[in-house]
DNA sequence: GACTCACGGTATAACGTTATACCATAAATC
DNA sequence: GATTTATGGTATAACGTTATACCGTGAGTC
């Protein structure tokens, strides 16, 4: 096999200057029809593809953005991925994933990397103790960077956002109507954004109403977590008849764990997902969540993403989108 | 907030060259204790990142992987993501992922994308239907490249899969054991790898024990398909009483189905998944499958491509990892 | 004291693009 | 026919690294 063609083959081949291949592949209009013609001939016959990195490193344009996730396994990532890079990849950026699995050195280490490449944009879900170390390093580099999901500081970088606190009262209002009084939060690790806010919310709505304090139930967002913490939680207390979950994964677990149990969901307990992951509407029994569409919401970030890169003098702005009540079939009327 | 520091900015405050400065932070060890301290400190000071773009283009090396997937919301793909960058992190490596979603489209476009920016590798399990034209492509562009679970003709790359034939021999066999007769092949669209082989295996297994051929049912490989479509596999055929899957979503998204239908996994139909994924062993009830540990998957595909990246001239090879029955609750003896 | 040699530093030319400024030529204007 | 003005092409200098080859200096050898 020949050599890699570069854009001085193209421009041989041609018989232009690279100068005016460069042109002709960029499009910028400037150049006669006859020549472009020869030009796109050349470049197909030898399968030329340009050197990004040069091409970036001369031009100052990257096209490349990556998202930072705490967890590619989740399927809400995964469903907010799609939207992302269904709005990104219209404007022709290439979006890439970078998994930290909620390790702090693991991410550090990934966003060192990606930094030196100096890529166009960072989404960003920051893992749980992400230290101010690792924000100045963001900072410092200047690449457009939108932090999702998980909120740090005030006004440093662009955000996207779920309504934590609305979406919380609108559930307890729910279960209260229902006929529950005594609450638990289920699921999450102290001390990150979007539980805190949770958390927050569901303290006020029940303080609101007179109601007790909830009780809260740390553990990881997955099923198996789900499943184990329930009985636990049971045990410990056993007053507690509304369960409201860190996700979705959670809730599914624990209603597995429910059954498990010899109870039923809806019945004995209730318990509210948070999320309306596919896997929710299918799950046996369905699952009442807090509903925010992960595909829009990553299409809402794609959108943030690119205004900033547009326009990076633009003040940082923060944008939350509503989670809606989706009842099915594991809340219910308080029994006994 | 100052300019990005250079090179040569760190040189300058060290008062070397910048090829000195060069040496240092590249650790050639050729460079005096004394130097290397004054550059460090300089480096350090200005909080300088070498630009990966200038330093690629000139040295030849990338310390960048993709791992391109089909869909990046399987869990299985999830453990496997894990397995890959564990191996590779500690080589140095930066893994980044891109999704297809299975569409042919969208992951040319990935690729070509990807191909400008010349990274170190590319781990990739190419999207259903994959034509000869994006095979050329990443042939010509002389990425090492790994092909992972998804075979397509032979030797142009190494590539990493499932002994997928014996695996569905031995489901067999525990099938027969227990009295089933008649079969089913369910998820999957035609025409790909791992479905081929595996319908080939148990074409295979079938024919030398004397039994039908099976039926072969397509769907795509995730829980609500699973679900939706078992009736109407039932329906059409009510004398199939044994049905291996092509995954563990869509064998779960089944026996969900079953339980609705008011019948149970491992009484009147058996179910095996493939894979064992997390939730097939926390699934109600618990799924018989084919386990393949996903992570130590991934560190041989890991493992493969660093060979090839460290010596490329080697003949491509091919490896397969076995798959190991795992029986839980979806298999039982067939009733009536 | 001339010769070799190791050591530690540097000047310089790449890597493959694109932005800029410039220069022909032909067409348009008076 | 002289002057302006589009039009379309090009030479050249960046972008920020690293590989190569080179060159002092001082120590070691005979």
């Amino acid at each position: 096999m020949e050599q890699k063609p570069k854009l001085a083959d193209v421009a041989l081949l041609a018989e232009v200057s690279t100068a005016t291949a460069s042109q002709v592949l960029r499009g910028t209009g400037r150049i006669s029809e006859s020549t472009r013609k020869k030009v796109l001939a050349a470049s197909k016959k030898l399968n030329y593809v340009r050197d990004g990195r040069a091409a970036s490193m001369r031009s100052g344009e990257n096209r490349e953005i990556g998202f930072a996730v705490h967890q590619i396994a989740n399927p809400f990532n995964a469903e907010v991925i799609s939207g992302v890079s269904d709005l990104l990849e219209t404007e022709g950026y290439l979006v890439s994933v970078l998994d930290s699995r909620d390790d702090t050195a693991r991410q550090r280490r990934n966003l060192e990397a990606f930094i030196q490449s100096l890529r166009g944009g960072l989404l960003w879900v920051p893992a749980e103790n992400t230290d101010d170390a690792t924000y100045e390093l963001l900072m410092a580099h200047g690449i457009p960077t939108v932090s999702f999901l998980r909120r740090f500081g005030k006004g440093r970088f662009d955000h996207v956002g779920i309504e934590n606190a609305d979406a919380i009262a609108s559930a307890t209002r729910h279960l209260v109507d229902l006929g529950h009084r005594r609450f638990a939060y289920l699921g999450g690790t102290a001390g990150f954004g979007v539980r805190v806010e949770r958390i927050e919310g569901l303290r006020k709505a029940l303080a609101e109403l007179g109601l007790p304090p909830p009780v809260i139930w740390d553990c990881s967002d997955d099923k198996v977590s789900g499943l184990n913490e329930i009985s636990s939680l049971r045990n410990a207390h056993p007053e507690v008849s509304g369960i409201i979950c860190n996700g979705d994964m959670v809730a599914i677990g624990a209603c597995s764990g429910l059954i498990r149990m010899g109870m039923t969901p809806g019945k004995e307990l209730s318990i509210i997902g948070f999320d309306d992951v596919e896997d929710a509407a299918i799950a046996t029994p369905p699952l009442t969540t807090l509903a925010v569409s992960p595909y829009q919401l990553g299409r809402k970030l794609a959108r943030v993403a690119l205004d900033r890169i547009n326009d990076p003098a633009m003040p940082t702005a923060v944008s939350l989108v509503p989670a809606e009540l989706t009842v099915r079939a594991t809340t219910g009327p308080i029994s006994g």
